[in-house]
DNA sequence: ATGAAAGCGCTAACAG
DNA sequence: CTGTTAGCGCTTTCAT
């Protein structure tokens, strides 16, 4: 094939002795061109080794199929499970990803927006921060009618649209499933109540208390931001509490109820005898943790590719913001050995 | 600001009665623009709210800035360490990356990397599928002197840079380790021998055994893809083999050590004590397995970001492909219980 | 040190 | 169903 030149629309008009508009229409398939025409066009194509040029088309239409994506870190098993099916979702049609992290940091997810505002995204899709407190960051694109869905840590908000699993009804189940075990003592690791998943996981966590009539005791809440060290924490805690030590913790996230177990067992508590445990997602790590993780299932790359095309249909007009506001995705309660009390001992 | 209109380079230089030519120069600081005249370009151009369009000046400079990464898999821990590694490396000089993931696939692998010419990236960063063959689909790149990166799955060609660690002594010294604490018959759980990491890794082993005067039996060699399930399958392998059974494993990766250890574990072998047990790549998961589990600790990171360094490199015509050919990281050995034969039992 | 003019490759009116 | 024309915003000669 030609080596050197770069084959443009004008190689093939010529080619075929038409204009170029023509090749520019066959090229995408638009409806007024001619059966015969599209696939000679398309032939020539191929045949001349023609490959479309994306900034040419970008400057002039100005689109530039690329969505934006900020996710508090790559590295966990749920983020790459969203990443995979964002990647799916946006590959098949033909759109872009450009990712990047706020560590988990509001300074960093600013700085973030404002790169893919620069870079701009037709789209973007949000996983907020920790601690991210508002989201003005967010204004320019609100400003521009450049959609944003939010996905899992989700903001309320009349301009975008937010992808989540029910948090409160399976915080609620997660819990109901302890008490009903016979747990009388539940303590909750939860994150930064300013993030839905957390505060929504307290709310659940509250209403089962409620309902099975044990008191609400703020002692037994341990905010932190759910990674190895505060799992690893929060056992130094429950082990100073000695005698009013709580007989069964929910995590809202499987690392820290993981590594909170480890530390527990080092220190020679029986899971689930003394302690019964439950997290949250699924993470690998809660199948190879002894006793295996009762946790809250839900499909990291289902949500990815639901945030995709939620944001595509926007880009489309299929759908407008104010129609479909917040999806609510599938979420299951997945029992395992740590909670199960009464078979066990 | 002002809301609609784009603010382009003319905007600015009618503001300040300049020539649009001046205000490009002056907004990449070129040498020949009076610095007064720049300082009074960058205030313009912050004070309107202009933003750069990147399609424009792609267009016509012909960079897009843009790397091309493409992985058998997001979704490990390696992976995303080395994801985060490269969006740092990346970001940090204004580059973009567009992950894409071949599912371990040479077919998918081929799409992606078309589809990655097509975009135009200034450049490519490879980790090779499972089963790759051959590297023809990335002829179109050497051909066209776009520079291609491989890492950890790398292929040894002159015309592409591989960022690698030493899997040969890697493997040598977990093989001498387990040697050392009285192993017999080490089996060796292997992935597709096609891959250097794979090959490498069992001539390590090779090497190893030869240098302790074991000699080399092939039925203890488990070629894999070394999943969850090929980890499960070699644990049945194991089992059924009786008094043949090999009395340590070592796997190409930490999630088949994990899982056969776990399927080993449910059939009632005691680790280290019946069978002692090492991996490859530190993932969480093998400080959870209980025991912890002995493994060759490298960072994806550091590998991502040394990917992306090197390649910008050579966009930059700093370093030359033909200088530095392969580049290999440290890469350390983790012992842990999994492999404590002589303190166990 | 600065400017004028041309054109990168494509698409969107508009016309027929 | 197809073509003509103009221009997206930038960079790059070539002048001055």
């Amino acid at each position: 094939m030609h080596e050197d030149k770069e084959i443009t629309i004008y190689d093939i008009a010529k080619h075929l002795n038409i204009s170029a508009t023509t090749v520019s229409r066959g090229l995408k398939d638009h409806p007024t061109i001619n059966k015969n025409t599209r696939k000679k066009i398309a032939e020539a194509a191929h045949h001349l080794g023609y490959r479309s040029n994306t900034f040419a088309s970008s400057l002039r239409s100005k689109k530039t199929h690329t969505i934006g994506v900020i996710v508090p870190r790559l590295n966990s098993y749920f983020m790459s499970s969203v990443l995979a099916g964002m990647e799916d979702a946006a590959s098949r049609v033909n759109y872009n990803l450009i990712i990047s992290q706020s560590l988990e940091k509001a300074g960093k997810e600013i700085a973030n927006a404002h790169t893919m505002f620069n870079k701009r995204v037709d789209g973007l899709l949000v996983s907020l921060a920790y601690d991210t407190g508002n989201i003005n960051h967010f204004a320019p694109f609100f400003r521009k009618k450049i959609p944003v869905v939010f996905f899992d840590r989700i903001y309320a908000s009349e301009e975008s649209t937010g992808i989540v699993i029910d948090n409160r009804k399976a915080a609620y189940e997660v819990t109901k499933h302890l008490l009903e075990q016979g747990c009388k003592r539940v303590m909750h690791l939860a994150g930064n109540l300013l993030r839905n998943v957390y505060s929504d996981r307290l709310a659940g966590y509250k209403k089962a208390l409620e309902e099975h009539n044990v008191s609400y005791d703020e002692g037994l809440v341990h905010i932190s931001t759910l990674d190895e060290k505060s799992g690893t924490a929060a056992a130094e805690r429950i082990l100073s509490m000695g005698k009013k030590r709580p007989d069964a913790v929910i995590a809202a996230n499987d690392t820290a109820a993981v590594y909170c177990m480890i530390k527990l067992k080092d220190a020679g508590l029986l899971i689930p005898g003394d302690i019964a445990f439950a997290g949250f997602n699924n993470d690998p790590i809660s199948k190879i943790i002894e006793p295996n993780l009762t946790t809250i299932n839900y499909s990291g790359y289902d949500m990815g590719e639901t945030a995709v095309n939620s944001l595509i249909n926007h880009l489309n007009g299929v759908s407008s913001v104010r129609t479909t506001n917040t999806i609510i995705l599938r979420s299951d309660l997945i029992i395992r050995a740590s909670s199960l009390k009464n078979k066990n001992l």
